[in-house]
DNA sequence: TTAGATATAGACAGACCTGTCTCACCACAA
DNA sequence: TTGTGGTGAGACAGGTCTGTCTATATCTAA
């Protein structure tokens, strides 16, 4: 409990293996190049982190909190469901645009930690379901909850099969073709069955 | 050029270290590992495989290849579009309901080569490429090329983000919500606009 | 001023990584 | 018997990995 913050270190650190994860995958930044690049001593690392595996879930932790405050930012800037729906594909659409998008680190996560048990595999799972849980509470609002649930599952699977089109090169398309499937989904989700 | 046939070997060592590769990721995979497992000297490895790069890219294209086999068999048993999507997502929950599934392993190589110019992902664009092009001239058939193009972006976003859901451990949703999306979908597409 | 927490640099261990190289082996031909 | 050419086993080089440890320096609060 000394010094300015309690953690400002401990954030720094974050924020640099942030950037290197991102560019160059977990497994494939190492310990030595984050305290390079972040510019701290290797014992103040493991003071923070006592394994890499608690960095990588801080590091995601952090984001989906980030995330999190942004999707709720938005929410309130939109008043019905397909509006908010709306503006969290214009966010995408910024993102995917963005010249350091370098796809979804939490699918990157899961990828890279393929172990259902893993944490880090546990907290990729935990920002997807807020995605969703946060998706669904909208419709929730203009459907049945069973509809709401549906549509929030096949939004989340477009979402991220858009997030993945990107990083492949086709921004554009997978932009023009979300917002398309996504007014059929909702438009499907609305019609008696 | 002396043995039975020109290439076992070869083959037997791509098929090893597709197993190891889909367990345990290519970063985490060691040469060594894929040698003690396939049971060869490593120099015979080296002789095929000038590169692990080289290895990986044979792995994704063996896999590719066999991928593309199988789905050029199915759309034989289907005459309408809607029915070949179909036979492809009884393909994709199968896929999913393998004790073995560990998600899609060109998506994987996407998030652990993240750079567009490098051959590994190069060789998983490819794949989904090929995916996305046969899935659009089953529609080409009944609707118009560029609303066809459309629909086959978004049913490949879809089930991208099925096996991302499914490999999250949601198979029952994934599979369900992508079946009830894929057909929003293709309702939307055939609507005159 | 002094105590205590926090950060520093950097050596170190032990394992693993990719990729190269040597040498023994073995089948077969002359 | 001797030669030849493909293959095997595995030592080796040089680097990187995670994680530990020591000894020194800095800063804050009492």
């Amino acid at each position: 409990m000394t010094s300015s913050s309690p953690s400002a270190k401990r954030q720094h650190v974050v924020d640099t293996a942030y950037a290197l994860f991102r560019r160059d995958g977990f497994h494939a930044t190492g310990i030595d190049r984050i305290i390079a690049e972040a510019d701290i001593a290797k014992m103040t690392m493991y003071r923070h982190f006592p394994a890499k595996d608690e960095l990588i879930v801080a590091v995601l932790e952090h984001r989906a909190a980030r995330f999190e405050r942004q999707l709720d930012r938005l929410r309130a800037t939109a008043d019905t469901a397909e509006a908010k729906i709306a503006t969290i594909l214009d966010w995408h659409e910024r993102w995917f645009r963005d010249p350091d998008f370098h796809g979804c680190l939490f699918a990157h996560a899961l990828a890279e930690f393929g172990d259902p048990d893993h944490p880090v595999f546990k907290a990729a799972v935990r920002q997807k379901n807020g995605l969703r849980a946060r998706m669904c509470s909208f419709l929730e609002a203009e459907m049945p909850p069973e509809r709401a649930e549906a549509a929030a599952a096949a939004l989340l699977m477009l979402i991220e099969g858009a997030t993945l089109m990107a990083q492949m090169g086709d921004v554009d398309a997978a932009v023009d073709n979300a917002r398309k499937a996504a007014s059929a989904i909702i438009a499907g989700a609305r019609l008696p069955r």
